[in-house]
DNA sequence: GTCAATGGTTGATGATGTCAATTGTTTATG
DNA sequence: CATAAACAATTGACATCATCAACCATTGAC
């Protein structure tokens, strides 16, 4: 069910393992790299689970969070989930089954449908967007400065990119 | 990837409309959390990807993870990938016929079976994991002064968890 | 010695993923 | 305009990943 899993955070060095992520050695990049993968990890190991608590895959839950943004081509979700178009078709298609979201064909272009979310398909969303936005407890814990801080640093990341 | 809807406080009855990127909810937490999950799902989305570099599915690229530390049991290992035991087995029967593990009886409970990397098992995860300890380009892009920043940070929220 | 608990496997079933081929609809080109 | 190329979505064949229930062998407790 997992696809995402960890466990070492707990215990490490029992073998030389010439080449461990744990101590991020040579530059910066790497340094600060190497701990950030560590958050990335303890967190993707719990999302399954946490999907679950919605009776959602993990994939589907990628899914409906896509889809709060407005109408999607199918196409264009198989690009953000870096899947085969093919893929998507079963899944939209069991989404749609539970009365989660519609396709809709497109009035410009026959050929596309597009998704959007139903009435119940936007009210589990919200449920689901308010548990994933809530900050695990490392984030929690920080220091008021290093929240906006990080927050800062992350702003000027994801803005040149 | 593209926007990303703060997923905090919008209760979703309507269509989201235009997105409030990085406009994060109510408190510092949220919005330096609603960052870097921006992030955390960004690099999770190319983890198939760069597993299949080395023709291995996610999964099997976290086994191998796992492994390096030392000999596990079959069922630690499930309980490191939060699934089944009986997922395990085929797990390891296809990495076992690539010849990247190997089970060995234990002498001590002959009804458990360890796991070690075999010759050609411990080179591919040296390759792999120096692959996943390279920084993506959003953090290799940032300033030195970020990167010193943002380690810090880590480094003490690691630390006091 | 008997019997419950444990570790791993097997079989059934469903979700997820790929690829190749198909259908229907644009769009480009002669 | 007609025909070909390109594209969006689906279908079918197949492998992987995940669960559950049932099973076998071993262990350990009584």
């Amino acid at each position: 069910m997992n696809g995402f899993s960890d466990g070492s955070s707990e215990q490490v060095t029992r073998r030389p393992a010439s080449t461990d992520v744990s101590e991020g050695g040579s530059g910066l990049p790497e340094q600060a790299w190497t701990l950030l993968f560590e958050l990335l990890h303890t967190h993707m190991r719990n999302f399954p689970a946490l999907a679950a608590e919605f009776e959602l895959s993990p994939v589907q839950a990628h899914v409906l969070r896509q889809l709060g943004e407005g109408a999607l081509a199918m196409s264009t979700l198989a690009h953000y989930l870096s899947c085969d178009a093919s893929n998507v078709t079963g899944l939209v298609d069991r989404l749609e089954a539970r009365g989660l979201v519609e396709r809709k064909s497109s009035e410009q272009d026959r050929r596309v449908k597009m998704l959007v979310l139903t009435e119940a398909g936007a009210e589990l969303r919200g449920r689901l967007m308010a548990r994933l936005g809530a900050p695990p407890p490392l984030i929690a814990a920080m220091p008021d400065e290093d929240l906006a801080a990080l927050r800062d640093i992350m702003r000027r990341a994801l803005k040149t990119q």
